[in-house]
Formats: C-alpha cells, structure tokens, sequence
DNA sequence: ACCAGTTCGTTCGATTTCAAACAACCCCAG
DNA sequence: CTGGGGTTGTTTGAAATCGAACGAACTGGT
C-alpha cells in the first residue's frame, strides 16, 4: 500500500509520510535518550561512561587504547580523556603502560568496573525495554534494526571522503 | 517469519533481534544527530536554536512566551533563557513586553529571523533526507514513523505521573 | 489594602564539552 | 643514525549546559 503521500520526494519538502516520520523520530529519539539518561545518571554514570565501561567489558583482556575507544564510540578524543580520568578516580578504570609503545597507553576495566557492569547492566537493558521494546511488537524490532542499519550503511559509505575523523589535531 | 531469537524476552538480557536493533538504534541516532548538527552549525546555529526558530515562525504571530517554549521543546528554562540572549544578540529574535503580565515577555521572530528560517529550512531538510530518507525505502518510512509513534505513545502514557517537568525551580 | 502561596524568568556556580595547539613517540628512507 | 612525516594522547581556553537559589509579579482570601 503506496498513498500518493509516499512516493516521490516533493520538490525541496518532506512528503507527510516522512513529515510525520521525521517529527516523530525528532521527539521519540529525544524522549528515550532522556530516559536512559535518568537511569545512569542515578549510578553517577553517563551515557558516554556507561559505553565506554560496556566497550571494555566485552574488549579482550578488558582493555584498548583509548583511540580505539573514541573510534568505536564515535567520540572526540579530548573528550574521552578527560571522562576517562573521571572514570579512573572512581576507580572503574586504570591505564597500563603499553609495552610496545610508549606514546599509547591501554584503557583496561578494573575489578569494581566490571562490578558496576554487572550491577548497571541489567538496569540498563531494562531501562531500554522500557523505553523502546515494549512498546514494539517483534515485527517492528526487526524493522527498526534493519532501518537503522540502512541509515549507518548509507551514511558510511556516502561521506567516507571526509574521513572518519573524531580527531581533531588532523590539519 | 518469526525465529527464535524473536519472541521472548529472555529473562533480563535481549534477544538477538533486540540486541541488533538496539546497537543499530544507538549508533544510528548518534550518526544521524552529527550529520545535522554539522548542516545547522555552518549556519551559526545549534540544533536547539533551530528548534526555537522553527517553533517561534509556526506560532500565531510567531511569538510564544519562553516557558511555553520550553515546554513544547522539552528544553530546561535556564537554557533557553542563555540561548534565546544569543539568538538575541543575531538579531533573530526579540523580546516584547506582555501588557497584562509584567513577569513575563513574549518571544518573537524578527524578520531576519524569518528570513533565516526561510534559508535554512530546505538546507535542513535536505541534511533530513541525506541523513535518513535516501537511505530508507517508502515501506521503510512509514515503519519508522509508527515505530517512533509508538515509542512515544507508550513513554507519555507509562509516565504522565512523573508530569512534564522541564521546570527547574520546582522543590 | 495586604499578606501567603504560586508562577515566571534570570542569575549563579560547578561541571562538561570540544576544537585547536601541543608534546611525545614510532617508523622508515637516506 | 638522523631527520621528516605520521601517529598517539594530552593540555588549554572558551563556550555551553543545567541544577539550585533567587527576586519580581500575579492570584485569591481576608
């Protein structure tokens, strides 16, 4: 079923399908990303924390370079270093000297990091239920995972001309 | 076609279905975001700036008082009093005294704000597209849209207890 | 008129964010 | 071994973000 509304991109505006899409993705995305928010954020987590202790858990050795961390996250660099210092006096975290090279240093999860892992993440999951899969019926989870999926693969192989920075000192 | 890994949710962790949706939902927003917020930037605009513009030129009279505005944006009131001073100072915006309630003063679009929409509202929507549509089929669009639909359906429903905060002086 | 109680928006303070410049280091050709 | 070119992570400085406290102004009852 294909109304007129779908078909071909107007001009220079949204069809109402996507109109109402794009609204809807706008303030859903917004409204789940504040949920999941509030429920780290009572463990004094944020959401990058939370993803950088989630990268690590499931890393070898519980450990990578703090650049590998910024590629897999998506986030600059500066950035990680300075929440990964705020992760260290916490205690969740600790650096460890690289032994083939000095300039790099592993980002390894400590025993109370994997801990609060294992505390969060069930938390997390159910903050997650809660704000996306339960209002979706098996069908729709399938859909959305392949639609995001598209999104990323479009817009990976569409702009990988303007690198995969999330450096910045790249003059 | 439904397997396995689709049906229950089993006992505190995601199916597999759940957990790609979830990974591709998390990477996806985050991709998508950046890709906006780069278009809107080059135009000397945050994302909520635009939000406000946007809002402001879809308002009778294109004024709306800035609590309403922050409401209708989710956005915290300190906020949009430091944001709305700099959209200030660019002279797209403007204040006006309220005859019938001095605490509080409208928030108007100027006509350079105005004009402003105007430039940046197809640029934006193209970001929309290269950022989500191209890459979406027209069956796919109108997933989205009812999945998202959903998501907030369910969210405003399960939740109106916990009001519609966004107020910060409210102990 | 007057005084609680409430609502409106701002100010303050501490934190977070990140781009740009920076220092340390590896690799490798000459 | 030495020096250029590329990498890695940090420092810095300015801007943004937001919770909490604040003052000003409307409301309704007395």
């Amino acid at each position: 079923m294909i109304s007129m509304s779908d078909v071909p991109p107007p001009g220079q505006w949204l069809s109402d399908a996507e109109q109402q899409a794009w609204r809807a993705y706008v303030t859903g995305t917004s409204v789940v990303g504040r949920l999941l928010d509030r429920a780290l954020k009572a463990r004094g987590l944020s959401p990058e924390d939370y993803g950088i202790l989630a990268m690590l858990s499931e890393a070898p050795d519980r450990q990578l370079r703090l650049g590998e961390l910024a590629a897999q996250l998506r986030l600059p660099k500066p950035f990680l270093t300075y929440r990964f210092q705020r992760l260290e006096q916490s205690g969740l975290v600790e650096r460890r000297q690289c032994p083939t090279d000095a300039r790099s240093a592993f980002c390894v999860l400590t025993d109370a990091g994997v801990e609060m892992v294992a505390l969060v993440a069930p938390e997390h999951v159910a903050s997650v239920r809660g704000a996306l899969f339960d209002h979706l019926s098996p069908a729709q989870v399938g859909q959305l995972g392949r639609i995001m999926a598209a999104v990323i693969e479009g817009i990976d192989s569409g702009e990988n001309e303007c690198e995969s920075d999330c450096e910045t000192g790249a003059p």
